[in-house]
DNA sequence: ATAGCGCCCTGGTGGC
DNA sequence: TGCCACCAGGGCGCTA
């Protein structure tokens, strides 16, 4: 599922490519994709139209538009996945799962898949971009993501930290797993009161989200399942995950079977011995959590790491 | 302010 | 073997 570090990871496999080219073409196969708006109104809208950037807002991915000043706004939501291949037949955009295809100047296709068509693609004008965006808290990896920023935000608030973590407003661009894996890291439970961290804890979650970022986009995202980046390589974090889907398995720190519980309606995993429920010396922070000697720096996506389909997924 | 739902959607899985 | 309930979850809308 496409969280901050998988759109990235799509955002530069394709900025390459895409920007300062053209849409020759643009058919919508599932109006959903584009609704309330109509497919050939969203199409007419598009085409003609060369992608100035590729930029990306927590798990939004913008196309900014020229000559109009348009973006095209896609969110890749639970299994939307962007693909770049060449000039599609016609026959095959009946293929099950394709929701749209993008003609390129130059004639590629940039495909969007969504098996369970939760994504979404809007156009809009610059206002109306910023009116759809106004809502999203800061960017995890940008300069206003600091120690006391957060601090500000968690203050006074009784929501669980799974919860706040998990509402876009308050960061945007964590889902389900960043959020976990996150919370493993700074050794905080998922069931804490956001108002309850001290100023240590503050400070250890901030920087376990920063560093879990940046590591997760230099491993090219996470797959579970069906991400895939432009180029349709498979993520390499899926095995560096600590916790996140390794309900029962023991826990890389200390060997703790690893707990499943719900938070905010969705499975949360975390080590009951390193993310004690509450207390002080609620764990001293996981820095070293994996090991440091295996390094991404000469990662290849999808080489030698395509564990896409992890059958202990489901334990 | 917050919790807790249901909804959207489809394929995979486990139980019987 | 078939059938069915359930699970995965991002965002949104709704109620309590």
């Amino acid at each position: 599922m496409p969280e901050l570090p998988e759109v990235e990871t799509v955002r530069r496999s394709l900025a390459g490519v895409l920007e300062g080219r053209a849409l020759v073409a643009v058919e919508v196969l599932d109006p959903r994709l584009v609704a309330p708006a109509a497919p050939a109104a969203f199409a007419r809208r598009l085409v003609g139209q060369r992608v100035r950037r590729l930029c990306r807002r927590g798990k939004f991915l913008l196309f900014q538009l020229a000559p109009s000043g348009e973006v095209l706004l896609l969110h890749l939501r639970m299994t939307g996945y962007l693909l770049l291949a060449p000039r599609l037949r016609r026959q095959m955009c009946r293929e099950p799962g394709l929701r749209a295809r993008f003609g390129l100047e130059g004639g590629m296709d940039l495909l969007l898949w969504d098996l369970r068509r939760f994504g979404t693609a809007e156009v809009h004008t610059p206002v109306s971009l910023a009116h759809r965006l106004a809502a999203l808290g800061p960017e995890p990896l940008g300069p206003a993501f600091t120690p006391g920023s957060l601090a500000r935000r968690l203050a006074g608030r009784s929501v669980r930290v799974k919860t706040f973590l998990l509402d876009q407003a308050n960061l945007a661009g964590l889902g389900n797993i960043y959020a976990d894996e996150a919370l493993f890291r700074a050794g905080i439970h998922p069931e804490r009161r956001a108002g309850s961290l001290t100023e240590d804890e503050v400070s250890r979650l901030h920087q376990a989200i920063v560093e879990l970022l940046e590591e997760a986009i230099a491993w090219g995202g996470t797959t579970v399942r069906t991400y895939r980046d432009a180029r349709g390589a498979a993520g390499g974090f899926q095995q560096r995950l600590a916790v996140y889907g390794r309900a029962g398995q023991p826990c890389p720190r200390c060997g703790t079977p690893v707990a499943r519980i719900r938070v905010a309606g969705r499975s949360s995993c975390f080590c009951p011995a390193c993310q004690p429920v509450a207390g002080p010396g609620a764990g001293a922070g996981l820095q070293a959590v994996g090991g440091r000697e295996a390094q991404p720096l000469h990662h290849r996506p999808g080489e030698g790491v395509t564990v896409w389909s992890d059958r202990s997924w489901s334990a």
